[in-house]
RNA sequence: GUGGAUGUAGCUUAGUUGGUCAGAGCGCCAGAUUGUGGCUCUGGAGGUCGCCGGUUCGAAUCCGGUCUUCCACCCCA
């Protein structure tokens, strides 16, 4: 029985329309990425377990991908490892190895271990893959490609200041508006402490940062439901609800943070980071949003992300900085910041917003047609002669009807198709069909080149 | 991981008291037009109605399971 060819839930095949389209958005990350300094890195797609595991909280480490050893997996095993009813162990035992969430965890990683090699302060792009075993859903894919560019052993605000450009100009290049969101973990881990419940400072990021979602009142519930005592909450409540402008804003807080020197700390960095973005205002517009909150657990310090205005696509790039990841490898007191592109995201808003359509995604430029073995020399020719002016031409392989090789350029947006029969050879000359306006010039074949050369 | 929908030719889909129900449009292929594509006309090929099982004389249509895609939650790019 003839199985029903497919791939993998939440992945995806490229055509070749997609990956030209593709390529374009990376082409414009890569540009900007070099045009301030990055250096590029690529690393395994798959690490060792133990450098992934606990890096992305236990929510993350349900969304690794395991890879089950080779060989006899099972080897080794004991009776009572199979018979435990907490699989960890067994899982642990049988997968030594995973594949990559995130490009930064390998990027601390990386960094650790080649840490005599490398000059700091160190920036690095990094384009690739990767992947999570998440629940499908649109713009939610399991394997999906992120553009990274990270500023790792300097604490300057500067790198902060940096990424925000990069954004700016990227989006600006892209022709996407976009708004970009700030905040800082110093600031966050001020509000809880001043309100007094430190100790439960994730659970209640994860709340607060739903509030443009779901609203200041389900975000109290979700408080209160997990326990954090009602005069917390109205305290988090009066400072999370302050509007105005951004400086506004910050000033209030400064108020109610006197107590907090991280809280303090918070405020002064955004206040510097906000003196850098003013005295140059970028085009997208940037704000200091209290409720961000999101980000992985190894954010210490600004937080960043990015979100096109006017479609409901969820953020489409993030970041923010992070003191101690390398300090899990062994490697303290170097601190990074950074953010991530995510491609696909970007992809599906250009797709809704036609940001494509002025891409060309023609094979080549043009296409000779195949009369048969007679005039095949005289093809050849012209094919060289094109190839040597370094445009894009292919033959048509087969000797068939002229009118379907027309209609193959046609069908591959191919814009021009070089004619040479019987009475073009007698003379030298080509003739030469444009396809969009359906005319053709008959020239001498030493002109060709030239001519083609000029055209768009 | 939880809850809810969905699945008919390559694509978009019509099709309920279960009995000529396997249709249409687009696309594809061929011809009209043997040195010229897009438009038009004519003809043609393509579907175990997601998969497995059950109920029934009989199921695309009802039931169960399973997979897929989509939506919400969780989390996130």
């Amino acid at each position: 029985m003839a199985l029903k060819p497919s791939i993998p839930k939440g992945t995806r095949d490229f055509s070749p329309a997609e990956v030209l389209k593709r390529d374009y958005i990376f082409g414009t990350i890569k540009e900007v990425f070099k045009l301030y300094g990055f250096q590029p890195l690529e690393t395994p797609a798959m690490e060792n377990l133990s450098t992934l595991l606990g890096k992305y909280g236990t929510e993350g480490d349900k969304l690794l991908f395991r890879i089950l050893n080779s060989g006899d997996f099972l080897e080794g095993v004991s009776e009572s490892e199979l018979q435990n009813p907490d699989h960890s162990v067994l899982s642990s035992k049988i997968c030594e190895k995973g594949l990559r969430y995130d490009l930064t965890v390998p990027f601390a990683r990386y960094v650790v271990q080649h840490r005599n090699e490398i000059t700091f302060p160190f920036k690095r792009y990094q384009i690739q893959p990767v992947w999570r075993a998440d629940k499908p859903q649109k713009g939610r894919y399991r394997e999906f490609y992120q553009c990274d560019a990270d500023i790792i052993g300097s604490d300057s605000l500067l790198n902060e200041y940096e990424l925000i450009r990069i954004i700016d100009d990227v989006f600006s290049k892209l022709n996407i508006p976009v708004a970009v969101r700030l905040n800082n973990r110093k600031i966050l881990m001020g509000i809880v402490e001043a309100a007094g419940v430190s100790g439960r400072f994730s659970e209640i990021a994860v709340a607060i940062d739903k509030l443009d979602k779901v609203g200041m009142q389900a975000v109290e519930e979700e408080l209160v439901g997990k326990g954090i005592p009602r005069s917390a909450v109205e305290s988090l409540k009066n400072i999370l609800e302050v509007e105005g402008s951004n400086a506004g804003r910050m000033e209030k807080l400064k108020q109610f943070l006197v107590n907090s020197e991280t809280g303090k700390k918070g405020i002064e960095e955004m206040e510097t980071m906000f003196r850098l973005i003013n005295s140059d205002p970028p085009s997208s517009e940037i704000v200091f949003d209290l409720t961000l909150a999101r980000g992985l657990d190894y954010y210490t310090g600004t937080i960043i992300e990015v979100k096109a205005t006017g479609v409901n696509i969820g953020s489409i790039c993030g970041g923010g900085r992070y003191d101690n990841l390398t300090g899990i490898f062994g490697l303290e007191g170097v601190s990074g910041v950074g953010i991530s592109f995510g491609a696909d995201r970007i992809y599906d808003v250009l797709t809704l917003k036609e940001g494509f359509s002025s891409l060309g995604t023609s094979a080549s430029k043009v296409l000779i047609v195949n009369f048969g073995d007679t005039e095949l020399q005289y093809a050849l020719r012209i094919l060289k002669i094109l190839h040597s002016h370094g445009i894009s031409a292919q033959i048509y392989p087969d000797a068939i009807k002229i009118g379907k090789q027309f209609a193959y350029a046609n069908s591959l947006n191919i814009p021009y198709v070089v004619v040479a029969g019987e009475d073009e050879i007698k003379g030298s000359e080509v003739t030469v069909k444009n396809m969009a306006e359906g005319s053709q010039t008959r020239i001498s074949i030493e002109k060709l080149g030239d001519f083609l050369t000029m055209q768009t």
